[in-house]
DNA sequence: CCCCGAACTTTGCCCACATAATACA
DNA sequence: GATGTATTATGTGGGCAAAGTTCGG
């Protein structure tokens, strides 16, 4: 990734594509990105304007700069003349929208003079046609309205998310950035904690009252159906490092009794308010590999689809489940209750049936066959008949205790 | 309920070498 | 830009050791 778009090596890049980890230009962007609703939906952003690799995370408005979490600490933590800087946390987008859609999502977006140039040639024509699903087009990572909102922490030090494990979060609440970046991974563990009053993320979305996981029918038995359908899908947002289920525990029992907070939630929900309520944790997020090797935090990122009494995870598989560990995640989709939800009387009614869900689970766990994917045969092949010596491959010629071929050994 | 040790399970590393990827002329 | 050569990086599987987990006393 760098300077030139990764698709074409001509043009600027201007556009982060997680999904595919690709610097692309506008042009290419959209070309890549209409080609199928799969590609509609990954999520992009600006590219970093500094060290043009990363994801953009927010945007300075003092310097009129897009930088991703980490230039934004070296530019900012670091200087206390520069750690007052205004700055504006930068959304991603999905489909292909037009140069007005843009400036709509990005107040900034004509400021940005490569982006303006660009657009203009490269989308001035272009509409949103292909984009009759709204949710397509709606922030799957669930930006305001205006795109933009200002934050007041951002993650920063010794956090840098780009080059280590940790996740940047940020809130849909606007909050004004007039402060350094200070101490990372504070807010989202909190988002989420039972009983905790989180302000800005819940209180102001009656839909958030309603969003009880307990209503949505996730009982380990219909797993097989919910998750089912959406395993080919999956399968390729993993492979592309598209993911929008992140998980990342160690122990699933422990945290499926576990109500205090285990983690951030990221939804892509037919609402937008929804999405702007829940998403914003994972929003602007660390790159998905980077979020799964984040060992430190539990991290649930789901993607709701439809109504709230319909959601189905896409990107969570069966198999997907059991891949990320048992985790917390996965415990709450087959408890039907969220992690964040405290204790209460009702789903102590509930506890057999749950005993028997997860111990169903562990045994289907248990019989899964882990596949590994093979990507060269041919190298395979010659592993396959390699002689070994204790498990090790050996020079040719040498003694061997192990042939594959014909199971005898050589001393 | 807590502690300890044994038994069991999981995870990660090692090896050689063909081949893919990259750099350079 | 196309081609050829040299160098580096990658991935493949079985066995082992270490680490982690479970279970019974």
């Amino acid at each position: 990734m760098g300077y030139l778009c990764d698709f074409c090596g001509d043009q600027r890049s201007l556009v982060y594509c997680r999904s595919d980890a690709a610097c692309l230009c506008l042009s290419c962007d959209r070309n890549v990105h209409s080609a199928n609703a799969l590609s509609r939906r990954h999520s992009r952003t600006l590219v970093c304007e500094r060290c043009n690799s990363q994801p953009a995370f927010v945007r300075c408005v003092d310097e009129k700069i897009s930088l991703c979490q980490n230039c934004d600490w070296l530019g900012h933590g670091t200087s206390p003349s520069s750690s007052t800087h205004k700055r504006q946390s930068i959304n991603c987008y999905s489909g292909c929208p037009s140069a007005a859609e843009f400036s709509s999502i990005w107040s900034f977006f004509l400021d940005i003079p490569s982006m303006g140039e660009a657009c203009e040639q490269e989308l001035g024509l272009m509409s949103i046609n292909e984009n009759s699903n709204k949710n397509a087009w709606a922030s799957p990572e669930g930006q305001n309205v205006s795109g933009s909102a200002e934050v007041t922490d951002l993650p920063s030090k010794g956090k840098s998310w780009a080059g280590t494990s940790s996740v940047p979060e940020s809130s849909s609440e606007p909050r004004i950035l007039d402060q350094p970046p200070g101490p990372a991974n504070e807010c989202m563990p909190k988002l989420y904690c039972p009983g905790k009053k989180v302000s800005g993320i819940y209180e102001d979305d009656d839909l958030y009252d309603d969003f009880i996981m307990d209503e949505v029918d996730l009982q380990l038995e219909n797993y097989e159906e919910l998750f089912g359908m959406a395993l080919s899908h999956s399968e390729e947002l993993f492979e592309n490092g598209g993911i929008n289920s992140l998980f990342e525990t160690k122990d699933m029992s422990a945290s499926a009794g576990d109500s205090h907070c285990q983690g951030a939630v990221a939804a892509e929900g037919s609402s937008a308010e929804l999405v702007n309520a829940i998403q914003p944790a994972c929003s602007n997020a660390a790159s998905a590999d980077s979020m799964m090797s984040t060992k430190t935090e539990p991290i649930v990122c789901f993607t709701a689809r439809q109504s709230l009494s319909n959601i189905s995870f896409s990107g969570v598989t069966k198999d997907s489940v059991g891949d990320y560990q048992d985790c917390g995640a996965s415990s709450m989709l087959l408890m039907g209750e969220p992690p964040w939800c405290p204790p209460c009387p009702e789903s102590s009614l509930h506890s057999a049936n749950r005993s028997n869900a997860v111990m169903r689970y562990k045994e289907k766990k248990k019989t899964r066959k882990f596949e590994k994917k093979v990507r060269y045969a041919s190298r395979k092949a010659r592993a396959d008949v390699r002689k070994r010596v204790k498990g090790r491959f050996v020079k040719a010629g040498d003694v061997y205790d192990y042939d594959p071929l014909n199971q005898t050994r050589s001393c």
